[in-house]
RNA sequence: GGCCCGAUGGCGGAGUGGUUACGCAGAGGACUGCAAAUCCUUGCACGCCGGUUCGAUUCCGGCUCGGGCCUCCA
């Protein structure tokens, strides 16, 4: 049983699919302006477990979950203005980042990855659709949803109408009918990326291009739709409202997802604007492994505020290696773990922090098959745990810690190298030379390796 | 100003009307030539004030502090 919190309802509900056939997640993708920040990734991470434990439950075959890219938009277009390129050049670069960066943290592509480019005769059709129906309307070239139109309009966010214009911070655009009327067309100048509509050449906002992509992708009422919390309100709630005026009142979806926020120290929400991010490149290029930075995603409930810092990472790195640690062989199995409560802690509202305490247990007990089980659900642990600890040999996937960068460019310590020493160390050790011992060992802690004693010889790792 | 959310030990972070996870860090012990790792043991908490209750960290009200949204934002 999966139970899940609902925006909309408030409270936890158990999740129901429409069609245990074909369960339908719908997550609002990125703006491909841009590199991806660590925040950016948390609904990444969050929403691929969650698509992950929903193809756990219903079977492999049996969940389409749609991640859309958001490739047409006024911060795209000022971004290739600025260099002086075509918006396709700015959202094919920033496309490829994101899905590396993504990959990197071990979030699997989505089963589609529409764009809003190649939607845009189904949100042409829709928007006349609401004209047709009286819940739009069109002004100089500009279509706007009329908000006094839905009797239905505000059930998402829960706000009134009154409070909305009360609160705006936003100057109002003499063209609107009411202050709260959002565009759903807007008129493009030559110059500027544009498709020929009923209303003149433009580009569709924001908020039409989601409702579109779902219907095309996915059909009339999804099953979930996921998204960060900021975007409740407006984005969702004018989705919302768009397609089930447009669908004669099917609502978009049965369960509205959002996660929290990330923050970074002092509490402030990492966001652009605020100019204090940390992109996930960055973090990469730090050395951070990006199993470490998907656990540090992991290790706040979903819906819970996260303070992202040094220590947050370290911590998760340090819980990785443990947890690896119990992987590598000879593994001493003490009792049998029971994967089910991991899977449990994941049904109550995706409880992450929870399924990890559960996953410590098995590892405790050296249950190898059930950690790699229950890691595989939180798409963690799932690389061999002597690479984990002595780096992969691909040169693609290797990132080599800065303090080490040196010492790579000339005499990178090789695996060959480090066995060598090892092994002129044991000999010192044979013959109680214990001076030469410690200073081959700390000579090479100097350069990041660690070695541990144990009852089958020595072994090695990159701290 | 309106709406919403949060406040748990040194840190991260679940959960619960009564016995309180788990991880990281710390302490002691075992092991080790010494370490590391591992195992064992261990200390440390529920923002403030009221209320309900036999009993509240958990429920209710108020307060304080922090955060988010109010048409750029995951």
């Amino acid at each position: 049983m999966i139970r899940l919190y609902d925006t909309k309802a408030r409270e936890k509900r158990e999740f129901q699919p429409g069609d245990p056939e074909r369960v339908t997640l719908y997550v609002c993708g990125p703006t491909v302006y841009n590199r991806a920040h660590i925040g950016n990734a948390r609904p990444a991470v969050v929403f691929d477990v969650l698509a992950g434990f929903l193809r756990h439950t219903y079977g492999e075959g049996k969940v389409v979950y749609a991640r859309n890219v958001t490739d047409v938009d006024d911060k795209i277009i000022e971004a290739a203005r600025a260099e002086g390129v075509d918006p396709s050049v700015v959202t094919r670069r920033y496309e490829d980042f994101y899905l590396a960066d993504m990959g990197a943290l071990g979030v699997s592509p989505p089963d589609l990855a529409p764009k809003a480019t190649e939607t845009v005769g189904e949100m042409v059709a829709m928007i006349a659709a609401l004209i047709e129906t009286g819940h739009a309307y069109e002004v100089d070239g500009h279509v706007l949803f009329h908000v006094p139109a839905d009797a239905g309009y505000g059930s998402l966010g829960r706000r009134d109408r009154d409070a909305m214009i009360a609160g705006a911070r936003v100057e109002v655009a003499s063209y609107k009918k009411d202050p709260a009327d959002f565009v759903l067309w807007k008129p493009s100048a030559e110059e500027v990326i544009g498709w020929d509509s009923p209303w003149g050449r433009g580009r569709p906002g924001w908020h039409i291009e989601c409702s579109a992509m779902i219907e095309r992708h996915l059909g009339l009422t999804i099953d979930i739709h996921g998204g960060g919390l900021d975007l409740i309100f407006p984005h969702h709630e004018n989705e919302l409202a768009q397609s089930r005026c447009a669908h004669d009142g099917a609502p978009l979806a049965r369960y509205w997802v959002h996660n929290g926020f990330l923050s970074m120290a002092g509490g402030e929400k990492m966001s652009k604007s605020l100019g204090n991010v940390v992109t996930v490149g960055e973090l990469l290029d730090e050395g951070h492994k990006g199993e470490t930075l998907r656990l540090a995603l992991l290790s706040a409930h979903y819906r819970q505020p996260l303070e992202w810092s040094p220590q947050l990472v370290a911590q998760s790195k340090a819980t990785l290696d443990r947890l690896y640690r119990s992987l590598l062989p000879p593994a001493t199995k003490r009792g049998d773990g029971d994967v089910a409560e991991v899977e449990a802690a994941l049904g109550d509202d995706l409880n992450t922090p929870l399924a990890l305490a559960r996953l410590a247990e098995l590892a405790k007990l050296g249950d190898v098959e059930a950690t790699k089980r229950a890691g595989a659900l939180l798409g963690l642990l799932q690389q061999d745990p002597v690479e984990w600890f002595q780096g992969a040999v691909e040169p693609e996937t290797e990132r080599v810690d800065p303090r080490l960068r040196e010492d790579a460019a000339g005499f990178a310590l090789g695996a060959a190298e480090i066995q060598l020493r090892i092994e002129r160390r044991s000999e010192a050790k044979k013959a109680r030379d214990f001076g030469e011992a410690d200073r081959i060992r700390a000579d090479l802690a100097a350069q990041g390796i660690v070695l541990e004693d144990g009852p089958q010889g020595t072994t090695w790792r990159r701290a």
